[in-house]
DNA sequence: TTTTAGCACTCATTAGATTAGAGTGCTAAC
DNA sequence: GTTAGCACTCTAATCTAATGAGTGCTAAAA
């Protein structure tokens, strides 16, 4: 059944006031402040029928109505207005983003920051995933008689590279011919197309000394498959004493105790990447229940995905209460997330790379 | 003045069920469950002499007395039992240490969230600090027309490399060439005797190509100079949550907002790695006010170091409330550093090293 | 038929009052 | 010098009453 015009009225009132108050909205408030030109008893008689068929809740029978996740789901996909960036929010915005920054991660975690100073809530920024980016180029440095170290470059031009160790007595000459060998193999390969076998197939090329190739080999596949560590920055948790929800200290240890682990953030921001590879939103609403942790089932999560060479490569998650500024948060969330793609562009194609 | 005996053994009484109870200690329940042969009358006269010098305080006139950041310093300096490690304890540590860890920071992070589970605390550590590392080697790689990689090889195995701009037209033989006079000009300093005046020095050498060499040379002081990034490791901040003093919103949001804040620890950190220096203690203990940032005066932070090639390379603090146990985490901390040192040794020797 | 005024009712929150109890300081006796 | 005893202090817990925001229902008005 679709709801009546007046009804979504009532609807919008109740969950802007409830986003902004924090407290159960009454009847004679709503017949105040917003010009519906009803009464009090009438919006009454809606509001009854409006958590009859599950948009509100009451917390107690005395107390005002508050949404329920149908209603706040109701309010984001038809209902809230959209919000538009002030000139001096943009400002702030783009201000906020300039910085000199010399690694990667620097610039991710100041991303991070930024956006959660902006928005007052939490933030989480996963690093770039290079699973399905491709390899340009790799290459076998010598360090010493132990250890090597491999230089990882993607078609994004992301350099990454770790050491590995080597067998006792391989020489430079020896790593300069399995770099041509591992580049003919591998490049133009996505990371994830790499795995032991693949790298075994070297050996036929270079018959002689296998016995010092094997582990190298081992190492080498291991060092790719694990290369994409897919780090998570989080940023501004404590926002969330802000939120008089959170003010009970059992609140508060839940959440934080979820946002301290990395973990949990990786595989909520992982759930959420899947749904982009198949709508096309560029920005995705997630309200209390619908994620799986029951940790922050009070919480809403806004994110937006960023991309390099059109392939989605990393997410940028806002969390806050259910009772979220949503309009304002995705818009900002927008803006930032197109201005955070082009200063990685810019970046990289500054010659910047890991 | 020195205390006598029995206003000794009192004090200590005192602090040690505080800091069990977290309660207002009474004269009577001392009496009744320390064996000190003195009635109740007796020990609330030397309790009240106790305060008059300083070493407790009464939170109001009908509770029982608490300690004072004087009382917990003479405590920690004279009072207090060495607290041994039971098997248990040492074999949890030993097993908890225990993991396949492929890089450096990686390793840090696990010992920071190793050591806050095992004390119960809240636990920082800084990543190795190479300012007094010297340079053992490092080489310029070839990327791309735009930039080239620096890796630096400190004498204590540490890799550390970021990719840098370089000129168009730059040539592999050109970077092999500066790498060479790079290497005879700076090897064997120490990462802080790097400057770009002492980098241009190269300029003499190579006469040709001045207008390509400069920007070069500019990235690579540039490098060297902030690649000892000193990242610090916050782990199990969540823990403050289960001492009582923390029930505190508005203290639980302090806390939070200054260790959240890298910086700060950093800072915090640093003001204790130049105690070390100094005097020759392996564990330092700062109470209360001791330490200068005003959002963690109610705590006491415990502290060691760690080592690369005899010299201090990094720091491990513990960060819990004032009413802490001082014993244990002193014993704690020290075992968990000397294996530290141990891992990091055995983990660098084994060719890993960045 | 829809809307609204009016009123009785509910229930969380707050303030005030009372009580219980832990602990002290002091005095006088040991 | 030590201790028993007691009056006193102050917090924390419990209870009570008052307040008031908000509802649901009914009957009148539109």
């Amino acid at each position: 059944m679709e709801l009546s015009e007046r009804k979504r009225k009532i609807l919008q009132a109740i969950v802007d006031d409830y986003v902004s108050t924090a407290e159960p909205v009454g009847s004679r408030s709503i017949a105040k402040k917003h010009d519906l030109g009803l009464s009090s008893a009438t919006i009454r008689n809606e509001m009854a029928d409006l958590e009859e068929l599950g948009y509100l809740e009451q917390p107690h029978t005395s107390a005002g109505r508050v949404p329920s996740q149908l209603g706040y789901r109701l309010y984001v996909d038809q209902l809230m207005n959209r919000y538009k960036l002030t000139v001096a929010e943009i400002q702030n915005i783009q201000y906020a983003m300039e910085l000199k920054i010399k690694e990667l991660n620097e610039l991710i975690q100041h991303v991070s920051s930024v956006i959660s100073r902006l928005t007052q809530y939490t933030t989480i920024v996963s690093t770039p995933q290079l699973k399905k980016s491709s390899i340009k180029y790799l290459q076998l440095v010598p360090i010493d008689s132990k250890s090597a170290l491999l230089v990882i470059i993607t078609n994004a031009g992301i350099v990454k590279n770790r050491t590995i160790k080597i067998s006792e007595g391989v020489n430079v000459e020896f790593l300069s011919k399995l770099t041509a060998i591992l580049n003919d193999k591998l490049a133009g390969l996505t990371i994830e197309q790499i795995n032991l076998q693949k790298i075994q197939e070297i050996k036929k090329e270079m018959i002689s000394n296998e016995e010092m190739l094997m582990p190298i080999l081992e190492h080498i596949s291991d060092t790719i498959t694990d290369i994409d560590s897919g780090e998570i920055y989080l940023g501004g948790a404590t926002n969330i004493f802000n939120f008089p929800e959170y003010n009970d200290i059992e609140k508060a240890k839940e959440f934080f105790s979820f946002v301290e682990e990395k973990k949990n953030l990786y595989k909520l921001l992982n759930n959420f990447q899947n749904h982009y590879l198949k709508s096309n939103n560029t920005i995705n609403i997630s309200i209390g229940k619908e994620n799986e942790f029951s940790e922050i089932q009070d919480c809403s999560l806004v994110t937006s995905t960023y991309s390099l060479g059109g392939k989605i490569v990393g997410m940028i998650g806002i969390i806050g209460p259910t009772r979220m500024e949503y309009a304002k948060t995705v818009s900002s969330l927008e803006y930032l997330t197109k201005q955070f793609n082009q200063m990685l562009l810019k970046w990289l194609s500054e010659g910047n790379s890991d």
